[in-house]
RNA sequence: CGGGACGUGGCGCAGUCUGGUAGCGCACAGCGUUCGGGACGCUGGGGCCGUGGGUUCGAAUCCCACCGUCCCGACCA
């Protein structure tokens, strides 16, 4: 058997088309599928659990730095979202609206939510009234809208899940400390639980949130070498209080308007697994946020169901005694090499086989997703193994992703490189910028690569574009 | 929203050029033999060919419009 022929023989191979290996993939291992309306897609069972333990991790995180969760309207008036003009006009094309109650039609029409800054400094404006109220540290976790002309499933669709933090604070500089504090709870999420490597840093003026003082994120780069941005935390100033009127009386008893962060993380999260992990034979999760982390496939041998079921049976409630999410695939229609295959494909970290051979010598066989090395061990040390191996997946795959990004940082100082790295090579380019955001623009139209993040060192040297005095660090990339 | 490609059982496709009432592989169901890396045999079910118009005795096939998907651009988590 050679290594081509275990691989999963069903999907286009990454390297063929890209997008149409993601879409299959998605397909095939049943994360979502397409809904009838343009832009929309279902989150299916599997796709769903993923996304919990994203969503239940998160949520002690963010909970555990002292914000509480609450939930607003989906709908916000036109009004209120015209007081913002910069946050009206980058959201407007995106923006679905609902014009009709049954037969009647609204005297204002409702804008179904494409973020909730407008219909929370509202609210705020009500409940703050000292600084004895701050800071108001809320989250909700909801439904968004925007009505994208190019979709893809998870990556960009019409609707998506979403937890966006709204914070209100009595001083700008505690503002800006909550908006690194988020930003760094994201990347510790992110590269712990998900296995992916991440630069950060801040978006630049064209790229930043509409409404925003400044925006920071988190980005990584996905096999195609493509960036993605993965998370989101802005530091919105005065902006929307100013024009919600959140006003407070300060400790000198004079009336200020409160200092606001907002930042999210999406569904987005989910197709990065896909894009960052996925091989030719299907996903790989990580294992702390696998929906399945052990699946165990009995051998079915003559009367297996008499002889290797209960066997089976007796090892999946010892891990899931142990803490394993674990599920055994009994079906009988499927021979074992069918389900070494279909596991694969679904990303689960851990196959456990269990067969005649290895009950006489009370063993399991262990096989792992990520490198697909194979080793037998006894029953009494199943558990320790299990864990100790999941642990190194976790381990591993962070340093593979960590390596990949590191291999695809390109540092260059001439512009003609740049162009180079990005008709070939492509992924990061580390360089320098002097700011200037006419040379921002020059570089997307002749590379297409866009500012994914100002570092937070600085350098002396030249702009990479305009041969200028520069000392901003910024990786550039193609981005999704 | 511009440029291109494609829409035929669940999935992948052939048939479209040259109009004559739909086929293949996989999947699915039943039975039997199998099962340590996608087993095999036999039997069976399922599609008014994306939608709506038009041309024609007759349309998957020709014409028009719309919708959807994918790729490439402009816009965005």
């Amino acid at each position: 058997m050679n290594d081509k022929s275990r691989f999963v023989q069903k999907i286009t191979p990454k390297s063929t088309d890209f997008s149409k290996w993601y879409v299959e993939i998605i397909r095939k291992a049943e994360l979502a599928d397409y809904a009838p309306m343009k832009g929309m897609m279902v989150i299916r069972p599997y796709g769903y659990a993923v996304w919990e333990h994203i969503k239940n991790h998160l949520d002690k995180k963010i909970k555990e730095t002292g914000h509480k969760n609450a939930y607003f309207p989906l709908f916000i008036p036109e009004s209120f979202l015209q007081k913002e003009t910069e946050h009206l006009e980058g959201f407007s094309p995106e923006v679905a609206w609902v014009t009709h109650g049954g037969e009647d039609e609204l005297e204002e029409r409702l804008a179904v939510r494409p973020t909730s800054e407008a219909i929370i400094g509202h609210m705020y404006s009500k409940w703050i009234n000292s600084y004895r109220d701050l800071p108001v540290l809320i989250n909700q976790w909801a439904n968004i809208v925007r009505w994208e002309k190019v979709t893809r499933p998870f990556l960009r669709t019409a609707e998506f899940l979403w937890q966006e933090g709204h914070t209100a604070h009595e001083t700008s500089q505690e503002a800006e400390e909550e908006t690194q504090k988020m930003l760094s709870v994201y990347k510790e999420f992110i590269e712990n639980e998900l296995a992916i490597s991440l630069i950060s840093g801040l978006k630049s003026e064209r790229e930043k949130f509409a409404g925003a003082s400044a925006t920071y994120c988190v980005e990584a780069l996905m096999s195609d070498k493509k960036a993605l941005q993965m998370g989101t935390s802005h530091f919105l100033g005065q902006h929307f209080s100013k024009v919600f009127d959140v006003k407070f009386e300060d400790r000198n008893q004079e009336l200020q308007y409160v200092w606001q962060t907002s930042w999210g993380v999406t569904t987005r999260m989910v197709g990065a697994l896909v894009m960052v992990h996925g091989d030719d034979s299907g996903l790989c999760f990580p294992p702390r946020v696998a929906p399945v982390q052990v699946i165990i496939v009995p051998i079915s041998v003559g009367d297996w169901k008499k002889t290797v079921l209960p066997h089976a049976e007796k090892v999946k409630k010892k891990l899931e005694n142990k803490g394993f999410r674990v599920e055994l695939d009994d079906r009988e229609q499927f021979t074992p090499g069918w389900k070494f295959s279909e596991w694969e494909m679904k990303g689960v970290p851990l196959r456990l086989e269990i067969g005649p051979r290895d009950i006489e010598n009370n063993n399991v066989v262990l096989v792992r997703r990520d490198n697909r090395k194979k080793q037998v061990v006894s029953q009494d040390q199943m558990i320790e193994k299990g864990h100790e191996i999941l642990d190194d997946i976790q381990k591993s795959m962070l340093n593979a992703s960590l390596k990949f990004r590191e291999d695809n940082t390109h540092e260059v100082n001439h512009y003609s490189e740049f162009q180079a790295i990005m008709k070939s090579k492509m992924g990061f380019v580390k360089t320098l910028w002097c700011g200037n955001p006419d040379c921002e623009a020059h570089i997307k139209e002749d590379t297409k690569a866009t500012i994914r993040v100002i570092a937070s060192e600085k350098e002396k040297g030249s702009c990479v574009y305009c041969d200028k005095d520069a000392h901003l660090v910024v990786y550039f990339a193609r981005a999704y």
